[in-house]
DNA sequence: TTTTACAACTTGTATACACAAGTACAAACC
DNA sequence: GGTTTGTACTTGTGTATACAAGTTGTAAAA
């Protein structure tokens, strides 16, 4: 089935799929139904078929085995390591503050940014602010973000203090966070840094880049971020 | 062409273009030879040879632009190991070797020991090794591991030299991941640490700490982890 | 000279089929 | 009871083909 002026049907596949074990319709552990069943839903051949399911191994969401069939993984679509909402969850009782260094400005990006930018980002510019967040007062993230400037009409005047950038955006612009990935080092701090972060020259700080792709193309979010592990440490669970 | 009692051809494509980027014959920026001339280079179709772009594609080798060609991109050097899928499997190109510095070995557990542990896994006691894990000759993870003694006959005399550990239970004893959480700290290096990981002491490592439950219960996987960070970085998608 | 149209390339999507090989279970056998 | 074998399922690998659609350079038209 040759399919002109519409979404592809090996994506629609892959969407229906997604959205059937986002809702929990198949749970982890579950098998999907088989390629030639699906083949018969959808009226079409293996090929296709396959390569829906094969997007959907890569992206996580299932894996395959052979001889037995498509088996769901995990549904979980969460930011896994290190989140913000993560660093929230392991505080327990205690305070989060988030206070704006640099309110956030309309900028270039910097000639040696660390990531590589495709011609959209760089013509459109970026979006810059820098952020120390404290648990009980006492300094542990110091934040850069570089946001292309696309499509984010007024977020020069938004308010970040002590809110999540996350939620800011998703509720103004309706933009959700799709994939992402981050770097990891062990680093001396050096002076500014050590300071912002009360720390002697030369502690050992855990440094992060990070590239947050969201759901707009060309709409990505940019942090380079240094991390206090004296009294707090970074966690994950996946 | 189908092929028994070999590796499938697919694989064979991926091997060789990866060989050849990895050789720098392609170098970033490069266009790879067009499907049609790879379908004549190995006497196939273009549903095998797409079969292999698309692997290169999602293991970061490559990115295809339609109306172009298969575009070489950066190789990365990121270690991959936040992921619960092992170093193993996120290290890519590069060889990675694994030495054992401590043999697997029977034992309780230490007194002070960094997680919480259960009756059932007190008693059982835990298998102990150490591992030296070095990419292209160079010392970047010293791994201190332990395992609840539980269902692992022979487990001693397995050989964990330049082998997955996940790999092992899994082929051997039939035993999957299943969650796991991590910490992470910036810390300086002791004189042992720093000697194994071939580092100036006081140099700044990631270490971390996790633990991974299995799909068998009470059988826990902790380990504690050094990473030298001055060559290589940890790196993690979501 | 500038613009347009086209040809020749590229990858994207899809059909239709065939056989290999792993898995699971039940029937047949010892 | 325990083992072997067969069968019907599953995914894995592969051939052969067709048309859609994006990219690029060139030749023809304005």
């Amino acid at each position: 089935m040759i399919r002109r002026d519409t979404i592809p049907l090996y994506k629609k596949v892959i969407d229906d799929l997604k959205k059937s074990i986002d809702d929990s319709k198949y749970i982890k552990g579950d098998l999907l139904p088989s390629e030639n069943d699906l083949c018969k839903t959808y009226n079409t051949t293996r090929v296709t078929i396959r390569q829906a399911l094969s997007g959907l191994t890569n992206m996580g969401y299932i894996t395959r085995k052979h001889g037995k069939g498509s088996i769901v993984t995990e549904p979980k679509r969460g930011l896994g390591i290190l989140s913000f909402s993560g660093v929230t969850a392991g505080i327990g009782n205690q305070t989060l503050t988030t206070q704006i260094l640099q309110k956030q400005t309309k900028q270039h990006w910097p000639l040696d940014f660390f990531y590589e930018l495709n011609e959209v980002e760089l013509k459109k510019g970026c979006l810059y602010f820098t952020r120390l967040r404290q648990i009980d007062n006492i300094p542990v993230l110091y934040e850069e973000t570089y946001i292309t400037n696309l499509n984010l009409p007024r977020f020069i005047s938004k308010n970040l203090e002590n809110v999540s950038l996350f939620k800011t955006i998703k509720e103004h612009y309706n933009i959700d966070i799709a994939t992402g990935e981050q770097k990891i080092w062990a680093v001396n701090g050096d002076k500014q840094v050590s300071k912002l972060l009360n720390v002697k020259i030369a502690e050992p700080l855990v440094h992060m880049k990070r590239r947050l792709q969201t759901n707009v193309k060309d709409l990505n979010i940019y942090s380079s971020i240094y991390c206090n592990t004296q009294e707090y440490f970074l966690q994950d669970y996946f």
